[in-house]
DNA sequence: TGCATCCATAACCTGGCGGCATGGATGTCG
DNA sequence: CGACATCCATGCCGCCAGGTTATGGATGCA
């Protein structure tokens, strides 16, 4: 008998969550949808796996059974699918790249180039992944590598070398008071309301809200936004202020958004990471030299 | 990223066939419907798995990845499966009986009541299955324990008990000359059609068309037939002779089919079989007691 | 009694799967 | 050299299954 793995999320998170409502909610369907899966679930296997109640909805001994065995159905599919996919980049000699929109700046074509002098028959694919995920797809072995915003979540499970340091500055609506100010003490601006990542990105989001240099100070989240174009349109309309690497302040000029140094705030780091199981893949090894190249002389490409 | 099983099982026979022509004839399925399977998976993983030629579909560098960890992907699958449905007729007090058509005759319920006075609480689900599957479900986990006809394919991954032996007769139209004879040497049949099972049962089929006893005469089949319905017909119209256990001349009376015992075949065996990791589940061993007891004393079903 | 919170059901729309018929490429054989 | 066989791909169509919204029914709470 065949399934769809969807089910088994379905069925999952409606197993963790024991109501249908709020596995709803978490999985993206409406509710109808997800009792007709739940009741296609049970039908196929023949078997009840829930008994419901205005309670919410409890496993039975069969859905037990079912709950400690689906994980490990859907990790094998991952699994196959993430090596399959690395058989096929690295058969087509192609090392996928992964990186958030912070991170990418003027570094990134002159590694890029230095990784191609050092592997002339390889092709790479730079894939910008939005703020939900700050390891962009390394996590979930969608890339071989990538360049990231340091620190961030799930670090200790990456090799990462440091690339660059940087400053944070802040991004504020051209019209905020404080844009009149050549640079910005921080505590000017625990009051204001921020621009956040995604909550998926973990305390990535609370480094970037900067949560842990206020001094206890609450913050305020005016919006939430998963990709540079919201981000600066959020800022743009007013919904806050955010913090960012002051290399944002080159590549994202827009009108209505204007770019200042904060003092009272730490530097930001961009680093390159890869998967402990590439320890010894040769061609990320090379695109690691080649960040490391850029960081003993940034301003000499062929160096 | 969500696979339906069923594309992996497409995926895993076209593989293994290197003919997506074939790989349809395997599956039941017609080739344009197999192509378009095979294209899906591809797009969905963004990745080619076959190079396509007129010899064939080879597969890729990521075609033998995932190749490789597909049946790992089906096996945790069907072990859910397996399991689920297990711990819910458990939970329910009911034991799954398996048995093909052939297997049940008087001694069923006497098995069935013996089995009954030793779990009072239990209740017994007896599942037939068509003869394309021999184990009737035992194989699959679809039932506990199982009625069969021996010998049959894969007996040796099971544990079986022989319940009762009895003569093979053959079912003949009733109009066929050789209906007037009181008892049939086997030899004179040698040139009728014959009514098979399935290709999928296996050799299980061959025992049944006496194959190895016909002096290397090859068999003519007449007729494929899955359940003693499509059986019976095939008979009554003409289509061929069967050989069958002397219990179907009492079960399976029709106009226009008669039985007649047969000299010069082995005979056939009932057996209850059930699967290995089940040798300590003392329901089952229940069910096998109430058999082994039927077999002591047939007449007696108080015994 | 009115409201909130569950899950189930109904009606509807759409996309995907399967089937058949057919096309295109490429060896093989008379 | 042309007819044929053998692959896989494509176009078209019918149908089902998944999703959505709106609504109903049961139950606990203020």
């Amino acid at each position: 008998m065949d399934v769809d793995t969807r089910l088994l999320r379905y069925f999952a998170v409606v197993a963790e969550e024991g109501h249908l409502t709020r596995a709803a909610g978490r999985l993206f369907v409406s509710q109808p949808a997800l009792t007709k899966q739940v009741k296609q679930l049970e039908t196929q296997l023949g078997v009840e796996l829930f008994t419901r109640s205005r309670a919410g909805m409890a496993l039975t001994e069969a859905g037990r059974s079912l709950a400690e065995r689906a994980p490990a159905v859907l990790q094998a599919w991952d699994l196959a699918l993430r090596e399959t996919r690395r058989a096929s980049s690295r058969a087509a000699h192609v090392l996928r790249v992964g990186f958030v929109a912070s991170a990418a700046n003027e570094s990134t074509q002159t590694i890029v180039a230095a990784f191609t002098r050092r592997r002339p028959s390889w092709r790479v694919d730079m894939r910008q992944t939005d703020w939900s995920d700050p390891t962009a797809g390394l996590a979930d072995g969608l890339v071989d590598v990538a360049l990231l915003r340091l620190p961030l979540p799930g670090q200790d499970q990456l090799r990462v070398e440091v690339v660059l340091t940087e400053p944070r500055w802040v991004a504020l609506p051209s019209s905020h008071p404080l844009a009149e100010l050549a640079e910005i003490p921080f505590q000017r601006l625990w009051d204001e309301p921020f621009i956040a990542t995604p909550p998926e990105s973990g305390w990535w989001r609370d480094y970037w809200l900067a949560t842990d240099e206020r001094d206890g100070h609450e913050v305020r989240i005016g919006a939430v936004a998963r990709n540079p174009d919201e981000w600066l349109s959020a800022i743009a309309n007013g919904y806050g202020v955010s913090l960012t690497p002051e290399a944002t302040a080159r590549f994202y000029q827009r009108p209505g958004v204007i770019y200042r140094p904060v003092t009272g705030v730490s530097p930001s780091q961009v680093g390159v990471a890869w998967a402990p199981a590439d320890d010894d893949n040769q061609v990320v090894g090379d695109f690691v030299r080649a960040c490391l190249q850029h960081r003993a002389s940034p301003d000499m490409p062929g160096g």
